[in-house]
DNA sequence: AGCGTTTGTGACAGTTGCATGACAGTTTTA
DNA sequence: TAAAACTGTCATGCAACTGTCACAAACGCT
């Protein structure tokens, strides 16, 4: 797996041991690995990465994790992000209350790191399929997102780099609105300093390509909202 | 939850006892359940019915339920569909292979039925957001603030800008009245340099597009006060 | 019924947001 | 090292949307 599109995982874990051990393994598995130590910590880098997927301990030393868990997922940039949460009790009643937090998925330590991985993986799996080598398919559109090609109607088509990564944005979750400022998160990074009106540029670029064959246009242009991959209006 | 918008689960269970507790809570819950006592009809009600998630016990007669799970992963139109495996096994080597299979999720026997309530509805949050949230509706009208569009008697409706936002505002609180001055502040913004009549023309707008299908009209102007969005006149 | 007040609505001019082609600087490729 | 490909910005043109006004209609009160 290619650096580029390695799936980001944000590990939130005070014993440096345990998060060591866990960095180890998942980069063993290709996965790109960011760390946190406490909540703070946690908030601060789940919003500046945006990971792709996030391993959180619930016993954490000031904030809790399950108040991390809360903080993320009703801030928007980071509400979307899977949270798998590690916690040390297993009452049935504790765990409800993380899932109920919106915690997408729980273990109990202690766990195996086999399980934790597999886990991981189902989750990205509907979440972010291009990050473990699926293909991507919409309509008559799709990414083969390991040997990177992109056909329409069976077709080649030829993208450059940006127009990619914006088709692969897309295409992971069609129909949804995506603002220009969140494609310039997701597709230029967070600390891109670019125009806002380069989205419009790329996305017609994008536009082109897509069509070239003379095919219907399948971006929908939401005045005011941004764009969607969608197949009416 | 209202009927209309619930998910519709699917148990595969040989076992009548436990089937039975568990379609009593799923539809306690507003949730509609099918179900299904072997591999074969599983298999046959997924691809006739197409639920939203599928509960499926790993030990069945004839085809075993990891079975099940590849065929339906295998399959297009059932591939999607979010798999929650229960099983009285607990080794990790099997939760892996439940997992690596396509399952997207795993439960041990016995299981508490408040903890794999609430993992429906972690999973449903991710893959079907209308039937969880995140869609806005009253009486036929409906808003997938996701994708934004608005629908009224599943017929798709064309908002501009200010429509929908004002229209938003009135389904986040549906029969409450709103002045004049409030919806200058959530639609246009609190430091917004307007006059007062524009919001009745705003409103005489989203009035018209909402009725264009001779619909009844459900936004009540409520003299020397403002609009709330009513079904009685 | 009559009157003052509040609301509905069509028209219109001004503004905004988006698509697109051009271009110069930069990076990648051969 | 030269050529090709890609990137970000800008200017332009167009269509959609916006806010205001003037007048008509509806309403509530006496």
């Amino acid at each position: 797996m290619v650096a580029q599109d390695a799936a980001t995982i944000l590990i939130v874990e005070d014993e440096v041991a345990q998060l060591e051990t866990l960095r180890y393994n998942l980069e063993k598995e290709g996965f790109r690995v960011v760390t946190a130590e406490d909540g703070e910590e946690a908030v601060l880098v789940a919003n500046e990465e945006l990971p792709d997927l996030i391993v959180l301990d619930w016993m954490l030393p000031s904030v809790s994790g399950i108040d991390v868990c809360r903080r993320l997922k009703s801030a928007e940039p980071t509400a979307d992000i899977p949270v798998i949460m590690l916690t040390a009790r297993g009452e049935e009643s504790d765990r409800v209350r993380g899932l109920e937090t919106g915690a997408d998925d729980y273990m109990v330590k202690p766990y195996g790191v086999g399980e934790l991985i597999a886990r991981i993986r189902a989750r990205l799996r509907t979440t972010r399929p291009s990050a473990i080598g699926k293909t991507l398919a919409f309509e008559d559109i799709s990414i083969d997102t390991e040997q990177h090609r992109v056909t329409r109607d069976d077709k080649p088509l030829k993208l450059g780099p940006t127009e990619y990564r914006l088709l692969t944005v897309f295409m992971e979750r069609p129909k949804r609105v995506w603002s220009r400022d969140s494609l310039l998160d997701r597709v230029w990074g967070m600390d891109a300093d670019v125009d806002l009106r380069t989205v419009d540029v790329h996305v017609g670029r994008l536009r082109k390509v897509l069509n070239s064959g003379g095919a219907r246009d399948l971006i929908r242009t939401v005045r005011g909202a941004g764009y969607s991959l969608d197949s009416s209006d």
